[in-house]
DNA sequence: ACTTTTTATCTCATAGGTGAGAATATGTTA
DNA sequence: TAACATATTCTCACCTATGAGATAAAAAGT
């Protein structure tokens, strides 16, 4: 019986879900060695390299809900990783920064962190990386533009 | 600057993780107009495609908790699209099965859902696909097989 | 100026899922 | 048989995130 197209997307959609869950579950394991989320992670791993970031900035990047945001940078405040300040000019906003605290620790787990993601994907070497990347970005662009209706 | 091995690992985890998200919108929006989960829409897929299932294989292939398993069961058997079953040998398992109504309702809606996952990975065309595919199964392998912890 | 619309964050009720442990059944071993 | 280990589901307390609405400020329109 002949294979459609159909039945390739959707081999395509299981193993993306499976890759995505094996390697999301590594990050997620590590974050959990240090006490934190793989949201909270993300939140400190965002700022560690972008600098302060407006709480919309970090909802936007993390795609996690306005509500969301405002729990996460919450639970990092109260733990001294994380300080909001408010915006110079415009007083509706708040930056989100790392604290020195915060900034300590991800120099401590950052590069662990890499680490483990890089061996994560180390099932596909240096080429097939590359070429990889290339058609999930490219994939992941095109299913983003598609309204979900239709 | 020159670009390492950890930084091509670490833009693919990237792309991997955007390109699960934007593709599981599609399944999460088309879900949730017939008033489903994801994780509700999965268990009907599952018992849609295999028949009747251990809740134990439920989890495994859902890769949901014990306790998620029971909960998706218990709401979709609220509903009348799943039953519970004795395991004639094994009094401890218990199958989960599709009712007539359960069936009906997939009846209905997966070819819509099969297309609607076929033209968020339209991005890439069949022979990418097939590339992607493989790359992404043996990306997958790989990491499950790794212990989470090293 | 005034009104309206938009933008940004926060609050809160709730959905959805986790994981430890209970309850029960089965399999194994002294 | 008794004791123990293992397997399966269910219960329950808890965690994380959502989304609608509140609050407030800024921007745009008239």
């Amino acid at each position: 019986m002949a294979r459609t197209d159909t039945d390739t997307a959707l081999d395509l959609v299981v193993v993306l879900a499976r890759a995505h869950n094996a390697v999301a579950e590594h990050a997620r394991a590590h974050a959990a060695e240090h006490g934190l989320s793989l949201g909270e992670f993300a939140v400190l791993e965002a700022l560690y390299h972008k600098g302060e970031m407006l709480l919309g900035e970090l909802q936007r990047k993390l795609l996690v809900s306005s509500g969301g945001a405002t729990y996460l940078v919450d639970r990092l405040s109260a733990r001294g990783f994380v300080e909001r300040r408010d915006h110079p000019e415009d007083r509706r906003a708040r930056h989100a920064m790392l604290t020195r605290q915060g900034r300590e620790l991800m120099d401590r787990i950052w590069p662990e962190h890499a680490r483990r993601l890089a061996r994560a994907v180390g099932g596909v070497d240096h080429a097939e990386r590359a070429a990889l990347t290339g058609l999930l970005r490219r994939l992941g662009t095109h299913a983003e533009g598609l309204e979900s209706g239709k």
